[in-house]
DNA sequence: TAGGCCATCTGGTCCT
DNA sequence: AGGACCAGATGGCCTA
């Protein structure tokens, strides 16, 4: 039986974890919190080296048995330390860039506080579903002004479906959303630069496209 | 303790 | 050949 240390080292497969901790801490806030824990994947590695131990040669499974023909799909060989470790340091790299642009996305949509916490981090999957649907809402609230700039603004009723709905499926417009009415003022509620959220509890001011003109530079235009 | 969310590692694939 | 992108696997952290 190869120790996991033994085999990594044998194989060169495993990166310098001790400045690969180092590298951690700079991905995000919550990982740097998390220090050097999310140094090591022991387990896992071992898993995968004792994989990579036990068959050298990819056997194809075949339908029909041939058990002489020889295999010419090998394995390729594993990237070198180097390579896997400058592989690695581009991948945190790329999910450093993915998880800023997200960053910078949480801080331009309206949050809900329906169910989160005050300081709750919006996740991922809300981020990208609350903007898609912030998306929609400029959308029709823009198309509705080309008709008729005053008279077809959105009811609250409709932003409420809008803005509750988060898992990509639709809510009918004529759901009972009184229990929450959304926030009169987003210019207020989203400054620049802080992580903000539409408050339900207050009610929702009737000059919408004005406030939405606040908001988006683009709207501002159709004034 | 289970489940959700997340960061990281890793190998495969495609592209330059 | 090497980088970018992607998805699967894994384990840590946190909350209900």
């Amino acid at each position: 039986m190869i120790e996991y240390g033994e085999l990594s080292e044998r194989l060169g497969l495993l990166p310098d974890f001790s400045t690969d901790s180092n590298n951690n801490s700079d991905s995000s806030e919550k990982n740097s919190q998390r220090g050097e824990k999310y140094s090591l994947r022991p387990r896992s590695a071992k898993k995968r080296n004792l994989d990579d131990d036990s068959d050298e040669i990819i056997t194809i499974p075949t339908k029909s048995s041939k058990p002489k023909t020889p295999r010419p799909k090998q394995k390729p060989a594993p990237l070198s330390k180097y390579r896997r470790k400058t592989a690695n340091a581009r991948e945190r790299s790329r999910m450093k860039e993915i998880n800023q642009a997200f960053e910078t996305l949480r801080k331009v949509v309206p949050q809900m506080t329906i169910t989160h916490q005050a300081n709750e981090k919006l996740t991922k999957i809300m981020t990208l579903r609350l903007a898609m649907k912030y998306i929609s809402t400029l959308s029709s609230a823009l198309n509705q002004e080309s008709i008729n700039e005053e008279d077809l603004l959105p009811s609250a009723s409709e932003l409420d479906c809008l803005l509750l709905e988060s898992d990509g499926e639709s809510l009918p417009l004529d759901s009972d959303f009184s229990d929450h009415s959304l926030t009169h003022d987003f210019a207020i509620d989203f400054p620049d630069d802080s992580l903000t959220s539409v408050d339900f509890s207050t009610p929702l001011s009737p000059d919408f496209s004005h406030h939405l003109r606040q908001f988006d530079p683009l709207l501002s235009g159709f004034s």
